[in-house]
RNA sequence: CGCGGGGUGGAGCAGUUUGGUAGCUCGUCGGGCUCAUAACCCGAAGGUCGUGUGGUUCAAAUCCCGCCCCCGCAA
């Protein structure tokens, strides 16, 4: 089976590399165009492309899809199956009728519950304690074609959207060889999604990051664990934005926003209700350091409001 | 040349604007007090202030120039 194989960040590396070690005919790769990252907006390549040139697999990074414009790409390596993981463009319907074996997507949640562009870390957000991978055949509508495999992973009470991440990578690369394989033998059932139990997780941004201290310890806890390590919670100590990787959870409570207590075991913060302790901070231009090394240079007095710079 | 913050004894910071012999909160070591202690008291060690054996100056952590490294924004 001629594989072609779409897919841009480090998610759909590791389906790639499901695809490679397996011996699986991957044909060719489409990926996003280098872009410029970091600081002085050095050119980078998207991983996939790492992955694909590591092993000889040519390599497409065409800005549009629209109008037929890979559609000489297609007719040279005429694929019978597309894979598409984590592209970040909408294929055209031409592309998506291509292959005798269609397009296939892996998607990182349990459908139809997070279509869209960021179902993991709202998995988290929303405190799930269970989401998953699944396989679909796509179709016009995002993230709303039949299913074809789907399994589940629990996300721990203290794993973070960058570790759950990891681990559905992992098993999306699974997923993908289980679904290839089930398509080859033609014993698979596609089923349709139940749309009226379907969500739709939309795209994080930085802006989101900010915590609001009204809200639960449960919700803060919660967020703070699903935005990392991207975009990352955020807040404000007098007038220096500082972000946390992770918190803790405490029954102590007070105004929202306030500074319970503060000594080198963890600065405590009054939520909307309970309250949570940061144990490790990270204030803008510095690392992340113990809260009892923080302590040593900076005042913190209880009562000290967090949050917006007044 | 995308914008910006920072590099000061082991840790975190002040000091840089208004150049003039290194400070704060801890840690470490020794001693004292105490039934005892992460408490308290006394004392000590430890810093070429990122780097160039750069420039200005009677004098540079502080002003100017080059380089290295870290970080935030932005993507």
């Amino acid at each position: 089976m001629r594989i072609l194989f779409m897919g841009t960040p480090e998610f759909a590396q590791k389906s790639l590399e499901a695809l490679i070690e397996d011996k699986r005919d991957v044909v060719c790769v489409i990926t996003q165009p280098d872009k410029p990252k970091g600081r002085g907006y050095e050119m980078a390549m998207p991983e996939v492309k790492v992955c694909a040139l590591r092993h000889d697999i040519p390599v497409y990074q065409p800005e549009t899809l629209k109008d037929g414009a890979i559609l000489p790409i297609l007719e040279e390596y005429n694929p019978d199956i597309i894979i598409v993981v984590a592209y970040g463009k909408i294929l055209p319907e031409y592309i998506l009728n291509f292959p005798k074996y269609g397009c296939v997507n892996i998607h990182g949640s349990l459908l139809p519950k997070y279509r869209g562009a960021a179902p993991i870390q709202r998995a988290v957000i929303d405190g799930e304690k269970v989401s998953g991978v699944t396989s679909m055949y796509m179709e016009k509508g995002l993230d709303t074609g039949d299913i074809l495999v789907k399994r589940e992973l629990p996300i721990g009470e203290t794993t973070t959207a960058g570790e759950y991440h990891d681990a559905l990578a992992i098993l999306g690369g699974k997923v993908l060889l289980e679904t290839v394989d089930a398509l080859e033998k033609g014993e698979i059932t596609p089923e349709k999604q139940d749309g009226s139990l379907s969500t739709y997780a939309h795209q994080l941004s930085k802006a989101e990051g900010e915590i609001n201290w009204n809200n639960t310890n449960e919700e803060i806890y919660n967020k703070v664990r699903g935005l990392n390590p991207w975009p990352k919670a955020f807040s404000f100590i007098g007038k220096k934005r500082f972000v946390v990787d992770f918190v803790y959870k405490s029954d102590k409570s007070g105004n929202a926003g306030e500074v319970i207590e503060a000594n080198d075991d963890g600065i405590t913060v009054a939520c909307g209700k309970g309250s949570v302790i940061i144990k490790d901070i990270k204030i803008e231009g510095k690392k992340m350091m113990p809260v009892s090394d923080f302590l040593r240079g900076h005042k913190v007095e209880k009562g000290t409001l967090l949050g917006g710079v007044d």
